[in-house]
DNA sequence: AAGTAAATTAAAATGATTCTAAACTATTGA
DNA sequence: TCAATAGTTTAGAATCATTTTAATTTACTT
């Protein structure tokens, strides 16, 4: 299947029409055979460097959300003044380097399974997300 | 120890001055045998409900910001558009309840010891958090 | 008690995100 | 094909939590 059609695929499947501008949100966002982290301003940035064309953040942000909605893509969250997204939409969890501000993907494997052992009556669990701070080691330096 | 001597404690290792504001914040966060969640706005109503007197919101970030880095509180990331806070310190997990929007503490014993089996050069860990969404269960009512 | 250093406050500023309403584009159906 | 209409884009305004500002007030030091 070529790209293209995959992209209209993901923007029908979502609820939205494939518009120019939405064809090339998903151009940066799933070109790369690589998976990447992102802000909303990173993204930005991505769309001005790669395409000719500015596209103006209400559209941006109602793409990214509407491929969140359908899982398209992750949110990440990891503070409360900045917004993270993944494309490696996998069960997996993150590092976050306090230094570089930047996520590090953790994979499952890399983690023994969780075991919650209490129950929440009347409550089932949605998602079990494990974030790890690190931050840089200086302990040569002191 | 008194109440008030202790809570002038607090501040002062904290770094501020115990003023009459700052011992009412005290006041609200840790006067409670129990420990409990609250996002600024919370403690906002808590202290109109307490005290008499208004404190500005400025204060009341100011004092917060001041406990959490003396770690009096603990600040704890569920979403990017609201902040929450615990009064309990000790090195533990949280449910968070996505239907009312609310947080419950998942004590250590509860959760299985988290190894985690990759390392990022030169970083350190800082923390391991576990955050489980839950939900209503409704499945008996389908 | 006076001097100064810090705190309080209301109001303004900030910054990410969401909303609005007008202009534009795609789709439908006669 | 050509309107009608339904959905999209956009710039700019609105929102909301949080932070900053700058003037006033309070606490600490000597």
């Amino acid at each position: 299947m070529s790209l293209s059609i995959e992209y209209k695929k993901k923007l029908r499947n979502s609820g939205l029409r494939p518009t120019k501008q939405r064809i090339k949100i998903c151009k940066v966002l799933f070109c790369n055979e690589k998976t990447f982290h992102f802000t909303i301003n990173d993204l930005v940035k991505m769309i001005e460097n790669n395409v000719d064309e500015k596209i103006s953040l209400a559209t941006v942000y109602n793409t990214v959300h509407a491929f969140k909605k359908k899982e398209y893509i992750k949110e990440i969250i990891v503070n409360s003044n900045l917004t993270y997204f993944d494309t490696n939409t996998s069960h997996h969890h993150h590092f976050f380097d306090e230094t570089e501000k930047e996520l590090i993907d953790l994979e499952n494997d890399n983690v023994e399974p969780i075991q919650i052992k209490k129950t929440i009556p009347g409550k089932k669990i949605k998602s079990v997300e494990v974030l790890v701070r690190v931050d840089t080691d200086n302990y040569y330096q002191k």
